[in-house]
DNA sequence: TTGTAGGCGTTATCAG
DNA sequence: CTGATAACGCCTACAA
C-alpha cells in the first residue's frame, strides 16, 4: 500500500533540494520553470497534498472550527451546524462536530481534545450536567489558553465570551400571546426543571404573558419534567384532571406527547385544547395535526456563531478584548395546533 | 491572554532540558524523584497539556476517526455516530463528523481535509450526488494513501473495502411479507429513484416478496420519488387513483406523508390502508398513528463500522488486505400503522 | 540523573 | 535559480 507522499521523496526522486519542491509547488518565481512544471507533474502523479498537520505545526493554527454540542441526535442542533459549516467554508474554515451527549465528561475530554491542536476555536453548547454542576473550569481553561469560544443556545450567564442566543422568555411570551390572542384563557405549560436555562427562561415568558394579560397564574397548571422518557405518563397525570383550553410546551417532543395524550383523552386540537411548541423541527413539521411552534432560526444562529468566531480568530492580537451578545429573532410558525 | 504552555517554556522556566520535562511528566525512573515532583507541580500549575498536533506529527497517526455522513439532520446517520463514539471512545480514539450534505463536492473536500492530517481512517456513507457520478477517486486515492475506509449504508458495490451494511432486500421483504400476513393483497410502495442504492434494493426486496407469494406485480403500484420536497404531491397524485390496502415506504418521510394524504381521503390506517415504514427514526415512533417500521440498528451499525475501522487501524503493516463486509440484521418493529 | 540531537512535514529566510 | 537551515512541539535513542 503506497504511503502519503511528502516533499521530500519527491525531492529525492527528482534530485532536488525539499525547499525547491516547496517552492515550485508554489509557483514561485524564484524557481525555473522548467523545474516548476517537472515538480508539479511528478506532484501530480503521485497526489500530493500538503500535510495539514504539519502545517498547523508551523503555523500554529488549524483553520478548523470546533462545535459541541449536548446532542446529535436534535433536529436544532444540527440546523445549527448547518449553519455554521455554510459560514466557515465561505472563509475558508473547516468544522469539526463533537457531541457531549449532555455528559460533562464527555465534554470537558472533547472539549480538551480538540483544544490541544485540532480546532483554533470553539462554538459550543453546554451539556445539561454541565448546566446542573456548575463546573466551566473547561471553559475558562480553554479561552484562557487564547482560543475563543461562542456559546449558544444552552449558554452560561457568568462566562464571559461571545454567546448568540434567541430571546427565549420572549419567545415563550409570544407564544403564550398567540393563545391568548386566539380566546384561551385556561393556558397549562409543560416545561423542563429549571437548571436547564432555556427551559426557565421560557417559563419566565410564559408568566410574564400571562400577568401582562391579567390571567391568574395557577401553579397547578405547571408541569416540570425532568426526564425526556417518562414524559408521556408524567403529561397524562397532569393533564387527567385539568381542564385547560391551552397548552404551551417548551420542546417539541412535549408538545407531541401532549396531543397524543389529549387525543387518547378524545379531545380535539385544537378545538378543545389549542397546543404551541418550541423548535421548530421535522416533527412539528410532519405530524398531524401540525404544530404551531415559536421558530428558533437554527441556521441562522449558526451563522452568526461561526461569524463571531471567526472575528475573534482574525482579529489582531493586540485587539483590545470585547465580547458580544447576539439575540436571534424568534418567529411564530403558524400551524394547524392552534386556532 | 495567556498563550498554551509547551514543554520548552516549562523547561526554560525550571532551568533544565526539554527532555528532562519531557521524561519528568512521563514518571520516567531516569529522572530523579525531586526533579519529577517540580516539573509535574509546575506543569499542573501552568496546565500543561501535551500538543496532539504535535504528538500527530510525530507519531505519524492521529487516533482519531473521520465520519463522513450525506446529511446530519438525519435521525438514523445521527444514531449511527453514536455507535461509532462508543466503540471508539473505548479503544481510545476520538471521533470527527463532517457532513457533505449529500454533495459530491463537499464530501471530496472534507475527506481530503480529514485525509490529510486529522484522521488516521474513515467511517462513511456516500452523497446522492456521488452515488449518481459514480465518481469514487477520492475514495480510493485515500484508500491508496494507506487509510481505510469503512463504507456504511449508502455503500459503493465496486470498491474493495471493508462495509457494513444491513440487507435492505431482506428487510423489505419482511415488511412486504408482514403486510401480506396480515391479509392485505393490493400493495403499492412509495420508494426512491434508482440510482440511490438502498432505494434499488428495497425495491427489490418488496417485487421479490410479492413474487414469492404470487401477487401479481402492477408497475403503477410502484411510486419512485426524486425529491422529498415535493414528495407529498406526488404521494397524492400517485394515490388519488389507487385502491391499496397497503404501502410500503422506503422512508420515514414518505410513511409519514402516505398517512397524511390518506387521512386527507379520508381513509383510515391501518383500517383502511396499512403503511409500514423504513428507518426506526423519531418521527415513526411519535406519529399518530406510530408506525410499523423496519429498524436499521444505526447504533449496532455504527459500533460495527468502528470495530472494523480500529482492527484495521491496528493490524501489523505486513498483514496481508482483507475486506469484510457485515451485514446487520433488520427487525420488524411492530406499531400502530399495520393490522 | 540529565542533556543533546535528530526527526515527523512544512515554510521562510538567507546564503550560495 | 537553488539549497541549506531553523523553527513549529514533541519524543527518544544515545551521549555525557
Amino acid at each position: 500500500m503506497k504511503q502519503k507522499v511528502t516533499l521530500k521523496q519527491i525531492a529525492k526522486e527528482l534530485d532536488v533540494s525539499i525547499s525547491t519542491v516547496s517552492k515550485a509547488l508554489k509557483d514561485s518565481v524564484e524557481i525555473s520553470l522548467d523545474t516548476r512544471q517537472k515538480v508539479k507533474a511528478f506532484a501530480q502523479l503521485y497526489n500530493y497534498k500538503p500535510n495539514n498537520i504539519a502545517l498547523s505545526l508551523k503555523n500554529r493554527k488549524t483553520k478548523t472550527i470546533g462545535v459541541l454540542i449536548p446532542e446529535i441526535v436534535h433536529h436544532f442542533f444540527t440546523t445549527v451546524i448547518g449553519g455554521v459549516e455554510k459560514v466557515a467554508n465561505e472563509k475558508g474554515y473547516n468544522v469539526i462536530i463533537c457531541s457531549s451527549n449532555n455528559s460533562f465528561d464527555k465534554e470537558v475530554i472533547n472539549l480538551e481534545m480538540l483544544a490541544s491542536g485540532s480546532a483554533d476555536g470553539f462554538i459550543l453548547s453546554v451539556a445539561k450536567e454541565t448546566q446542573q454542576r456548575k463546573d466551566y473550569h473547561h471553559l475558562e481553561e480553554t479561552m484562557s489558553q487564547g482560543m475563543p469560544i461562542v456559546l449558544f443556545d444552552r449558554i452560561i450567564d457568568e462566562m464571559v465570551c461571545d454567546k448568540v442566543i434567541i430571546d427565549d422568555s420572549k419567545g415563550a411570551q409570544t407564544a403564550t400571546n398567540h393563545l391568548i390572542a386566539t380566546g384561551c384563557r385556561n393556558i397549562a405549560i409543560i416545561t423542563t426543571v429549571d437548571y436547564i436555562s432555556v427551559g426557565k427562561l421560557r417559563t419566565n415568558g410564559y408568566l410574564k404573558a400571562l400577568r401582562a394579560n391579567d390571567i391568574e397564574i395557577r401553579e397547578d397548571y405547571i408541569l416540570k419534567i425532568e426526564s425526556i422518557e417518562d414524559c408521556e405518563t408524567a403529561i397524562a397525570d397532569f393533564l387527567a384532571t385539568k381542564k385547560v383550553d391551552a397548552i404551551f410546551a417548551v420542546n417539541e417532543l412535549f408538545a407531541v406527547n401532549a396531543v397524543k395524550v389529549l387525543q387518547k383523552q378524545g379531545k380535539k386540537v385544537p378545538d378543545d385544547v389549542a397546543i404551541i411548541g418550541f423548535t421548530d423541527g421535522i416533527l412539528s413539521k410532519h405530524f398531524i395535526p401540525s404544530l404551531t411552534t415559536i421558530s428558533q432560526h437554527g441556521e441562522e444562529m449558526g451563522a452568526r456563531a461561526a461569524k463571531l468566531l471567526i472575528d475573534k480568530l482574525e482579529a489582531p492580537d493586540h485587539e483590545p478584548e470585547e465580547y458580544r451578545t447576539v439575540i436571534i429573532d424568534t418567529s411564530l410558525i403558524e400551524r394547524a395546533s392552534t386556532k
